[in-house]
DNA sequence: TTTTGAGTTGTTCGA
DNA sequence: GTCGAACAACTCAAA
């Protein structure tokens, strides 16, 4: 350990003790680290946050708080500017450094270099595993393209064993914090408990047996095949790294090939993650326009009423709004019901995909720029996938594909809870006695769908080809 | 510099 | 019900 100097541990997305490179660096160089999350008004007042995402984060810090005092340390919490907070606190405890895990999103990046510019902040990396810049074409600039990308990925040396939590008792500064207990709380359902302890046991649970059946559940709304982590990801419970490596561990003790292909499927998946911050990191722009100059022009339907009705899951299309009222209980939906809700609202509707990423911005419990940015700019067609523009979804044959039997949809539309299977996505074609003799008149308890698929998708077609 | 192969996740239509 | 072709060209990555 080092000497008797006192050191910053600037939290921000790595709300975890286990593998965290900023802390672990912080007590190499100082005797003293001083735990710091920053409440900064910009990020908690923005149009883009959830009110959700904030009480999870809140949660978090409770729980790394916990954690801390376990260790003889606690969390310090400030509110303010982030580069007036850390000048003060500079001052008030004598330390001499900071440290923090360096992040991508153009907001951050803005921060980080104000405050490097003024203290001595050091950034580590670890919010993905390689940093963007080595993840480039040999010449340096940036993949677009995801497959080639991938390769890149796989040829660099897996990464560095993950951290183990420091097993020493920190020291408890003399400095003042806000009282993390006068956090506001989550209200209503809870499927998240936020804290490293949980995404540790989650990720465990995961790669110790769904992951094995990953490559052919994850599509399937009605299972809970998929990690569930990525909540606890958005906000560093778990590292990219440890993920990663359970990952491997998974292929390599895969017993037959689906197992395998399970885990390197959901190997693949965090690749893509690693992508799209890559993108966002060499690309900000793609945050306000489309990754695709040719698609900037589109016209967008102005449509406020079909915009609420798709937000409320009141499209009429089963699926789109299960999807939607799982997000609107939960503060997360699975991947499949999101590229359904998503297609929905950028092709049937043809509304301007930014309304849609706001919206998932403000509801995600995950919600983050780039993997969000990057999930909207593919299925509107505008991002670094080059997407077929034909490629739309058809609702209707989308649930009854991944969600065969309707369950998903029953769960989240109770009002369809006794609709056949025949009729679970396409509830219209139901004959007037069955209605009845459900509870479930279009029209009345349930809505009659606001657009025509095949006409929405001949429009669609018609706008993209401009 | 030129060439070549490939590009997450789809749907429809007609045989 | 199942299957293959068509749906357009275009850009990217790599040889």
């Amino acid at each position: 350990m080092g000497d008797l100097s006192t050191a910053i541990w600037w939290i921000r997305r790595d709300l975890r003790l286990s593998d965290n490179q900023a802390l672990t660096t912080a007590m190499g160089h100082a005797s003293v680290v001083i735990p710091v999350f920053i409440l900064d008004p910009k990020l908690l007042n923005s149009p883009q946050t959830a009110q959700n995402r904030v009480a999870f984060l809140f949660e978090g810090l409770e729980a790394l708080d916990s954690d801390l005092r376990k260790r003889g340390s606690a969390l310090f919490l400030r509110k303010g500017n982030p580069l007036e907070v850390l000048s003060n606190l500079l001052r008030e405890s004598e330390a001499t450094s900071i440290f923090a895990q360096a992040d991508v999103s153009p907001y951050a990046r803005q921060r980080d270099e104000g405050v490097r510019r003024e203290l001595p902040l050091t950034l580590t990396p670890g919010i993905t595993t390689h940093s963007p810049e080595l993840l480039t074409k040999p010449d340096g600039s940036p993949y677009t393209v995801f497959t080639p990308f991938a390769r890149k990925w796989h040829s660099l040396p897996f990464p560095d064993k993950p951290l183990p939590a420091p097993d020493w008792r920190l020291e408890l500064p003399q400095v003042a914090s806000l009282n993390i207990l006068d956090l506001p709380r989550r209200m209503g359902m809870n499927n998240f408990p936020a804290g490293e302890a949980e995404a540790q046991r989650r990720l465990e649970a995961f790669t110790d047996s769904d992951i094995n059946h990953y490559a052919q559940a994850r599509d399937r709304m009605d299972l809970d095949g998929t990690s569930q982590l990525s909540p606890y990801m958005r906000f560093g419970m778990v590292s990219a790294r440890q993920a990663a490596w359970a990952a491997r561990e998974a292929v390599v003790r895969a017993n037959d090939s689906i197992a395998r292909m399970g885990a390197e499927t959901w190997l693949n998946e965090l690749i893509w993650r690693e992508f799209y911050a890559t993108i966002l990191d060499h690309f900000p722009a793609v945050l306000s326009t489309a990754f695709k100059p040719e698609l900037r022009s589109i016209h967008w339907r102005d449509d406020p009423a079909g915009f609420t009705a798709w937000a409320e899951g009141r499209t009429g299309y089963p699926v789109v709004d299960a999807a939607m009222r799982q997000l609107n209980a939960t503060g997360w939906m699975h991947n499949r019901a999101r590229m359904i809700a998503a297609s929905f609202l950028v092709k049937d509707l043809l509304i301007d995909w930014r309304f849609g990423e706001r919206y998932f911005m403000q509801h995600l419990l995950d919600g983050e720029p780039a993997s969000n940015n990057g999930g909207w700019q593919w299925t509107a067609g505008t991002g670094t996938d080059s997407a077929p523009y034909f490629r739309v979804f058809n609702p209707v044959l989308q649930g009854k594909k991944f969600d065969p039997h309707g369950n998903y949809v029953r769960r989240w539309v109770t009002e369809l809870g006794n609709v056949p299977d025949e009729y679970i996505h396409m509830p219209w074609l139901m004959p007037g006695d069955i209605q009845a003799r459900v509870g479930c008149v279009i029209g009345k308890n349930y809505p009659s769908s606001i657009v025509d698929h095949v006409m929405a998708r001949k429009r669609v077609l018609e706008a993209y080809r401009r």
